[in-house]
DNA sequence: CCGGATCCCGGTCGATACTG
DNA sequence: CAGTATCGACCGGGATCCGG
């Protein structure tokens, strides 16, 4: 009977949302796709390093979590569009947040990075 | 010689470190680290289902990319802390939103899923 | 031709056991 | 306590095939 201690990260569902949004594809996904509709292969070609595949498996978890909406038009070449909905609006705010933050802190990063790998070898 | 495009999404550097601090683990760890200073065994007790080996090879990155500090202890039983470094505390802001959203938003998720569920079913 | 399904392979992840 | 070692299962990437 231990109490319950209920800070956001022992909660096994919190981890489980968390595994869906804090995806490397699906953060690049919804932040490409802000605002405007898009293609399936304008997708692909935007997002630097997505394979076909993955970008198929991205989008159909973003469909089934109700984050993306995925229009198939009946015509000849095939045209699939996606368009966030509301709650992937919502969720790109704080997306947005994430990848304005790996932009303005890369060197910063990257400086750690040095900093790490010249301890290391003094170390030794 | 094509015109290069400057979206922040087709730059891989910003897919690079997208895929270090978008990654389920890590938003976990540096959001439970967030303020204080802890240590392994109380880490793991608190991030709900991540092994230990995760949870060092998530630490080893953090630490590699700036983001925590290590503090080994020579004492026996052995004692090592953990802590956010400035750029750690500084990252942890938009990811405690990206926690905040996971939270606030898990029913409508979920909801979301009923319906695509049910969608398939009723059009088969 | 576009969107995507399938197969194969290599790398990663998790569970368990073991060590300083 | 805080890791490392090991091994099987799973997941992502590339190539190839396919249906409209």
């Amino acid at each position: 009977m231990k109490p319950i201690q209920h800070t956001q990260s022992s909660c096994r569902p919190v981890v489980e949302i968390l595994d869906r949004i804090s995806d490397k594809w699906t953060v690049m996904v919804v932040n490409q796709l802000g605002g405007r509709t898009m293609r399936f292969s304008e997708l692909k070609r935007e997002i630097d390093g997505i394979s076909q595949k993955m970008l198929t498996t991205t989008l159909r978890g973003l469909e089934y979590d109700g984050l993306v909406t995925r229009t198939v038009y009946a015509v000849v070449p095939p045209r699939v569009e996606y368009s966030l909905t509301d709650l992937g609006r919502e969720l790109q705010v704080p997306l947005m947040e994430l990848g304005k933050w790996a932009i303005d802190n890369r060197d910063r990063m990257l400086a750690a990075r040095d900093r790490f790998t010249e301890r290391e070898s003094t170390v030794r």
